[in-house]
RNA sequence: CGCGGGGUGGAGCAGCCUGGUAGCUCGUUGGGCUCAUAACCCAAAGGUCGUCGGUUCAAAUCCGGCCCCCGCAACCA
């Protein structure tokens, strides 16, 4: 049996989930769940990197303390995955005490085989920002955004990074599957044919205390890299007696998958595998980027802009289901696309309503029409039938191919493919007329688009868990397993079906 | 000469690595069907694949120049 270990970035508990972790984790909820499908050994780990300046800030300003913040708006986070529908196995919060502990460890370890060192620092301060620029960044004297800045030093602590380049460009140039897509590698490398610097790791306590202390120096904390960075290896066992069975299984051999955003691929390509190079340990199996969900004009959506549609509450328009199935559909995974209410409501309503939900309709329809609604039995051969099987039999192949490939829209494409053919079987055959002077013709006919239904439901499931599970109830509750898409005729003979409400009510779209 | 990505019929995309009739979804137009959620099926129109040049029997696909768009540029999640 293979094993499927995923993970989602710590999104950082500031504030409540936007689109962007949304869409996030809803791919990667699709993703394990097709692996769970797949009979695979899952593991979807998700969560809230929870030390930093911004949430010791955001807490001080409304006179609670950090962890009663993070309390507050990790439970956001928890309610909208729970209302998106997703499944994650673990939800990893940086301020757990055993992962705390690791983090110490590690960095001991570290300063220890002298990886980590304390040197002068110096750099250009904001107070009013409470940010250090370099001196490039400065404008005119200014901070960026024109705040006054002062000179000073302070002492902190580096990890030697650069002491890894080399040994991270082999990695990669190694292993082409190690980050993707393709065009991320390249930006990767291109990063790093540039002399690499060490990374900072600390802050002194008197700026930051809410963060992780150092083992080795109490007047200072360490925060995001060896912190949220480490979750991915912590979360499964990393360093924790009698947790080492389980972290080979997932982190040694299993090896994990991080999906982030392209926005932090240098953190998760650059920064967390030299530190796992220093420490030993072995590097995720692969680093996946996923685009950005951009408005129509491909720009970031914002407010100022006049985008006054967030995609998280089209749920109310289409639907949790409908809205994942656009976000996994219309959306190549690795690239930028396009979000508007037309190109979701045209999604829903042509893939959804128009046909799949009207194959479903019109089918169950006839089969309560003439055979009161019981599935018949299998009447006379017919090549179209036998056409449609063959079709059947290849999806979840290919949908398996897809996932594996991490190319979600080709699977739905796929599906989409065979949905189109059991429309144009049922208009070539017209069981409707077909009743009046053949009835076994009739129910070969029902059962093949029957059958079409019962793969759909089952190869559509991880996208769209409640209405595929309401389109199996209807169907009479076949088994729901990837084994039962191995054979054709997995309905039983006089089962009853039932038509019901539209499954996708077709949409108006909204003035 | 900082790095990377992109420019394909009205819209959104695939194809480019491994050259050889330009594909998909939507939209438009005409027709069919009437079981079905005004849904379904068939057909048609519409592209000199950003631009200039090169390689080749043959280029959207390989190479080079140019134009335009976007992202990144590190102690910031």
């Amino acid at each position: 049996m293979s094993r499927f270990y995923l993970t989602t970035p710590l999104y950082y508990v500031n504030d409540k989930p936007h689109l962007g972790t949304a869409y996030c984790t809803i791919v990667a909820d699709v993703l394990s769940r097709y692996h769970r499908l797949f009979g695979d050994e899952t593991l979807l780990l998700t969560g809230a990197d929870e030390h930093g300046q911004k949430i010791q800030e955001t807490a001080a300003k409304r006179g609670i303390t950090p962890l009663e913040q993070c309390d507050e708006v990790v439970e956001l986070f928890k309610s909208a995955w729970k209302e998106l529908n997703i499944q994650y196995d673990i939800f990893f919060r940086t301020t757990a005490d055993f992962h705390k502990q690791v983090v110490q460890k590690c960095l001991q370890e570290l300063f220890e085989r002298g990886e980590i060192y304390s040197s002068e620092y110096e750099g250009w301060y904001s107070v009013s920002e409470e940010i250090f620029y370099m001196e490039k960044d400065l404008v005119e004297g200014k901070s960026p955004t024109g705040r006054d800045v002062v000179k000073i030093r302070e002492k902190n602590y580096f990890f030697k990074m650069s002491k890894y380049q080399q040994a991270l460009i082999d990695h990669i140039e190694k292993h082409p599957d190690f980050i993707w897509p393709e065009s991320r590698r390249n930006e990767v490398l291109g990063f790093l044919r540039q002399p690499l610097n060490d990374l900072c790791i600390s802050r002194p306590k008197a700026r930051l205390s809410w963060g992780v202390e150092l083992p080795f120096d109490k007047d200072y904390v360490t925060y995001v890299w060896f912190d949220a960075l480490l979750n991915y290896a912590t979360g499964v066992g990393l360093k924790q007696p009698g947790r080492e069975d389980e972290f080979k299984k997932w982190w040694s051999d299993a090896g994990a998958i991080h999906l982030i955003g392209k926005d932090i691929i240098t953190t998760h390509a650059v920064y967390w595998p030299t530190m796992l190079l220093a420490l030993n340990i072995p590097l995720p199996k692969r680093i996946f980027a996923h685009g950005w969900i951009l408005n129509k004009e491909m720009e970031k959506m914002s407010k100022s802009k006049g985008d006054v549609v967030n995609p998280l509450d089209m749920k109310d328009y289409v639907g949790v289901d409908g809205l994942r199935y656009f976000l996994i559909r219309d959306v190549h995974l690795g690239n930028d696309a396009p979000f508007s209410l037309d190109l979701l409501f045209n999604r829903v309503n042509n893939d959804l309503a128009n046909n799949l939900g009207n194959l479903a309709s019109r089918t169950l329809n006839l089969v309560e029409k003439f055979f009161s609604g019981a599935i018949p039995e299998v009447g006379s051969p017919d090549s179209g039938a036998d056409h449609i099987r063959e079709h059947a039999l290849m999806t979840p192949q290919k949908v398996q191919s897809a996932i594996e490939k991490m190319a979600p829209s080709q699977a739905l494409e796929a599906i989409v493919e065979l949905l189109n053919e059991a429309n144009k079987y049922l208009e070539e055959r017209a069981p409707w007329k077909l009743a009046k002077t053949d009835l076994p013709a009739t129910a070969t006919v029902l059962r093949a688009a029957l059958e079409v239904l019962r793969f759909v439901s089952i190869l559509l499931h991880p996208v769209m868990p409640t209405k595929m599970k309401e389109l199996q109830v209807r169907l009479g509750s076949p088994e729901m397993s990837w084994k039962a898409l191995s054979q054709w005729e997995g309905l039983k003979t006089g089962t009853l079906v039932k038509k019901g409400e539209p499954l996708f009510p077709r949409l108006e779209l909204p003035k």
